[in-house]
DNA sequence: TAAAAATACTCCATAGGTATTTTAT
DNA sequence: ATAAAATACCTATGGAGTATTTTTA
């Protein structure tokens, strides 16, 4: 260990915490449940121990300086380094308890959910359980940030530094409108069927929209200009005619029925996406999370049931 | 975030610490510099704070319970990065200053310190180096543990998670006493030549030993009982006819002028290691290690003179 | 001049000290 | 019996509050 004694405190870097994200001494004061003075002279002691002045104050506004940007990551590790401590210790006194916040991304959420949070309930009735829907980038800065303990996400996606349990390869399949050309025929449809085809997706940030569309590439489809916002609306609008789109597994039956499309299997290779729950590196509920994993891994194939 | 105020301090954690590394209350208070019984109340509260029991006392002993032992690991890594935040603060405020302390592998040090220290000493006159040399699990471990800031190492060896700079590519060559059958012959010795042929290595613990006897098992070597603990004393023990070994070119120059043997490069794929300078990830001396490595990357070619 | 941060001061909560008791071997 | 941690109690540092001044857009 280098330095005999802390020259600042956690409570110190929390108020720094505050201000660079309230911009302002005043709200960081408020959010922290203090004065505007004992904040002002706790961070003043922070900044003399430091060496280093972490804001500029105008009368107006307060800017966090370049070298304080680099301190202030410091300090948000820190932070949640120490709330990581505090929450070991409460799974360590009552396992598989507390409250755990998960996001999922929305071409997951309104298929699993249904089907996966009342088994999870019966199964860990003392875990409480909060779900968040986001597209894949929110839900990894909110993960690192400590806003969420986990998330259920596409592999395929960039997720920085997780750990992950997968759940299922989720193959993706064809979705066209009834009495449209590719809806008939013998056996999985190959790639080349789909060449000139008139494909449509979904909007920009859905990561599976890049995955779709990886596909489409390969198979030298076109994509339409219209984005839909959902794959509910996407199948929608394939039952109107727009054009043929992809559907990921397990959102089949849910879309299938409610929109009259027809769906065809594709042929080998199957292009799919790996859906996983993740967690922080070192998260103390790691081992809640497996166990938790382990059931939503059971819940897919209830979801995505087997077709021909 | 999750806590609105952290219930514990890092002074606590501290203690924590000290405690866990003593075994013992009196001690831990002692290294900290306050009063058993003022450690005795923070420990306490701590140990409310968590509701979990870190320590089993005894009259004659103290244990560090089961979940203690992880929380207390989860203690460290806070303080690291706590200390890691000062040394960074300090880094912004004067870059290139302070104290460094480096670990250095008994393989490298005799060798290419002579050289670069005095380089080091004049390029970065503000910055106070201390060198300890020690075997690579034992450098990274202090590492890892704050004790040290950074390492020249092998990255042949297992070095865990750390970020590196390569120093250079260190070829091994053969060294035989004077006289002996390989000690002569035009151009590089193939691998074959060293079939059946009786080889000294190094002590265990040395990750040159590892990285020679590879080398020596694929040119089906025999390896002699007796092994060396210092590259130095093997080059002695070769020069006495003891039989033949390995040396890294970094070692050559120093070795083959204070004992009596030939030295012989190898035919390609020539054996080698490679020097690097390691540090841990987010080390608030990233930016000197950087600048330092680039010193040794210098210094290594007047250690390691081209020979033919 | 008005909104926001810094300063002045007062207070009390608590970290830490000394003296002592309890505990376990 | 003895060494070590816990408890009791006291002190004083400093964190936080209120009131006020200073700053600058």
């Amino acid at each position: 260990m280098r330095l005999a004694s802390h020259p600042f405190t956690l409570r110190q870097l929390q108020y720094a915490v505050a201000v660079a994200e309230t911009l302002s001494f005043r709200k960081a004061a408020e959010r922290c449940a203090v004065s505007q003075p004992a904040l002002s002279s706790q961070l003043a002691q922070l900044e003399d121990a430091l060496g280093v002045k972490l804001f500029e104050r105008g009368a107006k506004r307060v800017l966090v300086t370049a070298p304080g940007a680099e301190l202030l990551e410091r300090c948000r590790r820190i932070l949640v380094e120490a709330d990581d401590l505090y929450g070991a210790a409460q799974q360590l006194a009552e396992p598989l308890s507390g409250n755990l916040r998960l996001g999922v991304i929305p071409t997951i959420a309104p298929y699993l959910l249904p089907v996966a949070a009342p088994l999870l309930r019966k199964r860990f009735p003392r875990l409480r359980l909060a779900w968040r829907e986001d597209k894949t980038a929110d839900l990894m800065s909110a993960l690192r940030a400590g806003a969420l303990e986990g998330a259920v996400v596409a592999l395929e996606a960039e997720l920085g530094e997780v750990e992950q349990l997968v759940l299922a390869k989720d193959p993706f399949v064809l979705a066209a409108p009834r009495g449209h050309p590719l809806s008939e025929g013998p056996g999985p449809l190959p790639l080349s069927a789909l060449a000139k085809e008139d494909v449509l997706l979904l909007d920009e940030g859905h990561c599976f929209r890049a995955q779709a569309l990886a596909f489409c590439n390969r198979a030298r489809a076109h994509e339409l200009e219209f984005r839909a916002t959902s794959l509910g609306t996407l199948a929608q609008m394939v039952a109107g005619g727009a054009g043929v789109t992809l559907l990921p597994e397990l959102s089949v039956p849910t879309e299938s029925k409610r929109a009259s499309v027809v769906i065809r299997s594709l042929a080998a290779p199957v292009p799919s996406r790996t859906l996983a729950l993740v967690w922080r590196k070192r998260s103390p509920l790691a081992a809640s999370l497996r166990a938790l994993g382990a059931v939503l891994r059971e819940a897919y194939p209830k979801v995505a049931g087997r077709r021909g």
